[in-house]
RNA sequence: GGCCCGGUAGUUUAGUUGGUUAGAAUGCCGCCCUGUCACGGCGGAGGUCGUGGGUUCGAGUCCCAUCCGGGUCGCCA
């Protein structure tokens, strides 16, 4: 084995061009392909930067020639050599180096590999479980390397924006009080405050509120959160945010100032274009128009309402749920009346994964209506559904009747997944928006209690406070998330400031005072002593990367995600630990043992 | 917690109604090769079929249980 003794690495492998032509160069890298001819041997030499032809022969340096003979991939070298000009039929255009070759003279072998499990390069096939318990050979990829670097730009260009407008970033704890309401908290034992626990924070949401108080005015952080709930494929237990908050603000300004800082994000880390401003949707009309609170504006599609047009029909289905307040709904599938019986059964069972008990279905084909509900309809009616769907030779409509939940998400799903098996999505395009009038409380069926539907610090509408005691169901509240391309990247609120509205959100999700008081004093306590009017938003940074890089998992765009049970494949975290660890926590491992 | 999909050489996989020695590609190893870039030629090694039971004369294949991975519903204020 070589050492780099007296060798100083001159450049990087991709960025070589013809420009040093001639120019003795010194490489380091690692090998991703040897091509022994014999006499003559390449091997492409890879580094963060990219790959380049190294050319060995016997001619040029016997010692480096022979000693590439012994290379393999994923060894570790560094070169010595001449940077030359292909000949004109070696040329590869394929290769952004293509143009040149290094021909070497020294060749230092600084470390061998065993051979790798999977093919350091992009667009593998391979479990990735393998890839997850392997790492370091997964990040050596090109593909994941940008990604990384990709994520590195989006926080440089958040950092450089927030800076340069007069934002404070600002380190809040990690290990703070548990909240029991919302998601599960990670919990931390304290050794020297035996049976208590801290917990680690699912957002630093009160900490920025109090640095309000604190009068910090502009305050960001990117900042790790925890939640200890089951995983997804945009998931993870441990994910990262981009914290904002503001003073002396209101909706309209941090709208805007978000807008701003997206579009230079767009534009600075991957070169896109957004357009300004962004389109606004109250949170009813996402419902009503697309079922989901976070449409996905890449294509139209809009469910329309068959309630009315309906009404009256023989089918007693449609006649029950509209008697029990329900609703019929539907979307037009342009073009795809010819779908095959077979495809139609699977959409049935595709809606009832989200509740729906039916679907029914009206083809508008070249020899005229078929539909297993047709026979119900008078022609007044079957004209009816045809003038509300829009509907023309070629059409199929999908119809949905029930609870208006269950429709919503039934019918809104259902209209994403007929959009991506009928191809109707750009995958270049970058639809943003707004959702804005979020209600303020949803019911819980469960807990028979009102409900925060984004968080209690949320302030009403000022219009609505005065129901705050009869009917919450109608206050809407001033929250707004951000979507892109069907999937929210942000959401905040304006806060509440004041302890008397703070106190009766609290009451009107069943709250006690005393209940309000151990879990948030300090807060209702800060308020009392000058806090401004202020509000916040905070932003999924792994969702917005992997938006960006065009992945469909955030494990592709976290150096080291867990898998879909929490675990850490390559650490083998979570892991047992020692009894005398445990004791000194004050748990007693009997308890941990009965429940395994 | 529920539902769905997957687990066979290092890797990606084929494997029929249960029936000879589990087949291929690629990678790996050896030899040859001076213009390749998915180099090529010749030869070779490499398999507890996720694990544990069961049915059977016989199980990669059928049954039960279990583990692991992925997707998803619930959950995620």
């Amino acid at each position: 084995m070589d050492t780099l003794a007296g060798l100083e690495r001159t450049h990087s492998c991709g960025t070589i061009t013809g420009q040093q032509a001639e120019q003795e160069v010194v490489l380091c890298g690692w090998v991703a392909r040897r091509r022994d001819h014999g006499g003559l041997i390449f091997v492409d030499l890879r580094d963060r930067s990219g790959l380049v032809q190294v050319v060995f022969s016997s001619e040029m340096d016997k010692n480096a020639f022979s000693k590439a003979e012994s290379l393999r991939t994923e060894f570790v070298i560094a070169v010595r050599g001449t940077v030359k000009l292909r000949a004109e039929e070696t040329v590869n255009l394929n290769m952004p180096t293509g143009q040149i070759e290094v021909y070497c003279v020294e060749l230092r072998i600084l470390n061998k590999a065993k051979t790798p499990p999977f093919y350091i390069q992009d667009n593998i096939d391979v479990d990735e479980t393998l890839r997850l318990k392997y790492r370091y050979l997964d990040l050596r990829r090109p593909e994941m390397q940008r990604n990384l670097m990709l994520r590195h730009r989006v926080t440089k260009v958040m950092r450089d924006f927030f800076d340069r407008n007069g934002f404070v970033e600002v380190e809040t704890p990690m290990l703070m009080k548990s909240s029991p309401e919302g998601a599960r908290d990670y919990l931390v034992p304290s050794r020297v405050n035996p049976g208590k626990f801290f917990a680690l924070p699912q957002s630093p949401q009160l900490f920025k509120q109090i640095l309000m108080v604190a009068g910090m005015e502009r305050y960001f952080q990117i900042v790790r959160c925890f939640r200890d709930e089951d995983l997804r494929a945009d998931r993870q237990p441990e994910f990262t945010q981009l914290d904002i908050e503001m003073s002396f603000i209101d909706r309209e300004e941090i709208l805007n100032m978000m807008e701003e800082m997206t579009v230079e994000l767009f534009r600075e880390s991957i070169g896109a274009e957004v357009k300004r401003p962004f389109l606004r949707l109250s949170y009813e009309d996402a419902m009503d128009r697309y079922g989901s609170d976070k449409p996905d504006l890449r294509f139209d599609m809009e469910l329309f309402n068959l309630s009315q047009a309906v009404k009256g029909s023989d089918f007693k289905v449609f006649e029950s749920v509209l008697e029990a307040g329900g609703q019929v709904k539907a979307i037009n599938v342009k073009g795809y009346a010819n779908i095959p019986r077979r495809e139609l059964d699977g959409l049935v069972d595709y809606v009832s994964i989200y509740g729906a008990k039916g679907l029914a279905w009206i083809c508008y084909t070249a020899d005229g209506i078929k539909s297993p509900i047709a026979k119900f309809f008078s022609n007044e009616i079957m004209d009816n559904i045809t003038a509300a769907a829009k509907a023309e030779t070629g059409d199929l409509i999908l119809i949905i009747a029930d609870k208006p939940n269950v429709v919503a998400q039934a019918l809104g799903q259902l209209r994403l997944e007929m959009a991506k098996r009928l191809n109707l999505i750009d995958p270049d395009k970058l639809s943003f928006l707004w959702v804005v009038d979020f209600p303020m409380f949803e019911y819980d069926e469960e807990a028979k209690r009102w409900v925060a539907m984004h968080h209690p610090f949320t302030s009403p509408r000022d219009e609505d406070i005065e129901f705050l005691e009869t009917e919450p169901g109608r206050i809407k509240a001033k929250a707004y998330d951000m979507v892109l391309n069907g999937t929210e990247i942000g959401g905040g609120s304006i806060r509440i400031y004041n302890r008397e509205l703070q106190e009766r959100v609290f009451q009107a999700i069943g709250l006690t005072e005393e209940e309000a008081k151990a879990k948030f004093g300090y807060l209702l306590d800060a308020f009392e002593y000058g806090t401004p009017p202020h509000g916040g938003i905070a932003f999924g940074l792994d969702r917005l990367v992997m938006l960006m890089a065009k992945r469909n998992s955030i494990r592709d765009v976290i150096a080291f995600p867990k898998t879909q049970s929490a675990t850490d494949i390559m650490t083998q975290a979570p892991s047992e630990v020692s009894p005398e660890q445990l004791k000194e926590l004050h748990i007693r491992p009997a308890a941990i043992a009965k429940k395994q």
